[in-house]
DNA sequence: CTGGATCCCCGGTGATACTG
DNA sequence: CAGTATCACCGGGGATCCAG
């Protein structure tokens, strides 16, 4: 990218800062949308409860199995708001012992081939990250 | 803690299937390590800035007006831990008035590629993910 | 079995003031 | 200009108990 002129997607900000020149604002709907997908992607359980039902439809408690670290409430907490994205379905089985079946859906299902690219970029360079924080922890002293 | 007391169960295994295209590694070390990386990525500021310094160097208070929902202390604190994981190279001109330049290590802008991949699928399925939102809270009442 | 409700701790985050 | 220090708030997240 050229550092002349930066692009000025739409800096429309009503109360916009009188910065006078019209600086690019990255704060624009889109900007916003995409942090907040990334913020849903990063969150701490949700990739992996999504990578738990890349296999196939789970329920509730054999995901509790597949992430033992997770706690009832997060779990519940992870697939309501996956659900509610749309990236996961809920189906409920009204029989005796309750039975609740968790799966991905095919928005859900597109997720993961973004993802999984940038799981396997962490994966190539987790190790430069990890020297790189041996150094800098190191320079700390 | 995970001490199942099931048995031994039948090949049911959670996600070993192999796909061949997605992540394998539900439950290695590297795991974690994906799971930090997404962390970093999926937090709330360090994408707003890794974008904000891919067309270039920028100096301390340039970033802070490139994103200005931004606080001074997280700025600071963003590009610390983007130093310390080796993306970002911070470089110091011991002049009159100090003066700081940030800008994105190789590793860094490699890093860049499949967040925009992840980047341009959010952009492309916000509307999906929106309307199911709106749907699930309208279900809520 | 699948959750909801409650208690509580801890860390992330912003606001503000100060410094080299 | 580029931070550091301190305070205060709030929500994330675990533990636990209860319900359908």
């Amino acid at each position: 990218m050229e550092t002349a002129t930066r692009p000025a997607q739409e800096g429309t900000l009503p109360s916009d800062r009188d910065t006078g020149v019209t600086l690019e604002v990255h704060d624009a709907p889109q900007c916003s949308a995409v942090n907040d997908i990334l913020a849903r992607v990063g969150d701490k359980w949700s990739v992996r409860v999504v990578m738990a039902l890349e296999g196939g439809s789970r329920r509730f408690n054999q995901l509790r199995r597949d992430i033992p670290a997770i706690s009832q409430r997060m779990l519940t907490r992870t697939l309501r708001l996956l659900e509610r994205d749309g990236l996961v379905s809920r189906t409920v089985t009204p029989s005796v012992p309750p039975r609740v079946d968790y799966a991905l859906t095919p928005l859900g299902e597109s997720l993961c081939d973004p993802v999984a690219r940038l799981g396997n970029w962490a994966i190539a360079n987790i190790g430069r990250v990890e020297a790189a924080r041996a150094v800098f922890d190191g320079e700390q002293d």
